[in-house]
DNA sequence: CCGACTGTCACGCAGCGTGAATGTAG
DNA sequence: TCTACATTCACGCTGCGTGACAGTCG
């Protein structure tokens, strides 16, 4: 019972700057990403424009997650690619599969250094209202 | 009532490799602070080693902090002389103390994206995992 | 035909990593 | 004297920013 899948001709095709506002990244960016193999324009208009589906938007987004986490050029190409099989029902290997859930802790223990800097960046902040308050008071006091 | 500042001599002086242990930071990111001129050695050794104050070790703390939300270096060095310049007692200006607040609200901001930048990346490990399992479970049914 | 958008070079910069060759500390 | 730690070049890399100049879209 598979659903039909929709034809090409009826997904909105988006180019650079559409992409680049729905999830926030430079045409640059996106451009590079292409230039480094990462997330290829899936076609071009007939004067060259880059043309991407909602699919590659997706893929966008997942790279832009990832960002922060510093993940390798390579690491990034493998994990949307294991997506990408994933999303086209593809089964995966046990050693595919495994590889994703190592993704996946890598991810969680990233997410904690993150946790980690905005902890030492709060404190930091709190440091800073309060000694800019006081500095105030002072000033106030004279 | 000032408390008696404590003699330089009374200070333990700190060479780099001590201060990376310390602080987390690469030998080379160090000796990068010192040569933008962000975090200078207080002193050298007769032959040429830098060393470090515990005030020093602290700059660093405040660099490493501040790191992730991407000041430019022109700020983190702004930053660090009003902090200095508070440590040190001296009375700032209403202009300096605005800057400081501002500089914390700023870190708030940042603080905010990095915490979205974790609610994605959180989104998308939970996906992962749920991803991994939902795979290894049809190569068991197999 | 106009203005907004996009294309491809190509140079530049930050923030380090990574040697290599040499000197210092204890 | 040994060796662990430090020094200064200096080149390399990633991840884009930022024009310049030309072509495309509607």
């Amino acid at each position: 019972v598979t659903q039909p899948e929709p034809l090409p001709s009826d997904r909105p095709l988006h180019q650079i700057g559409e992409v680049a506002d729905i999830v926030g990244l430079s045409l640059r960016t996106i451009r590079y990403y292409e230039e480094v193999d990462l997330v290829p324009a899936s076609g071009r208009s007939s004067g060259g424009f880059r043309l991407y589906t909602d699919e590659d938007v997706e893929r966008f987004r997942v790279v832009k997650a990832f960002k922060p986490l510093k993940f390798s050029l390579e690491q990034m190409r493998d994990l949307l690619a294991l997506l990408d099989r994933v999303e086209h029902g593809t089964r995966l290997t046990a050693v595919e599969t495994d590889r994703l859930a190592q993704y996946a802790r890598a991810a969680d223990d990233r997410a904690e250094v993150l946790r980690d800097q905005i902890a030492a960046v709060t404190r930091l902040s709190v440091l800073l209202h309060r000694t800019a308050r006081a500095s105030a008071a002072r000033s106030k006091r004279a």
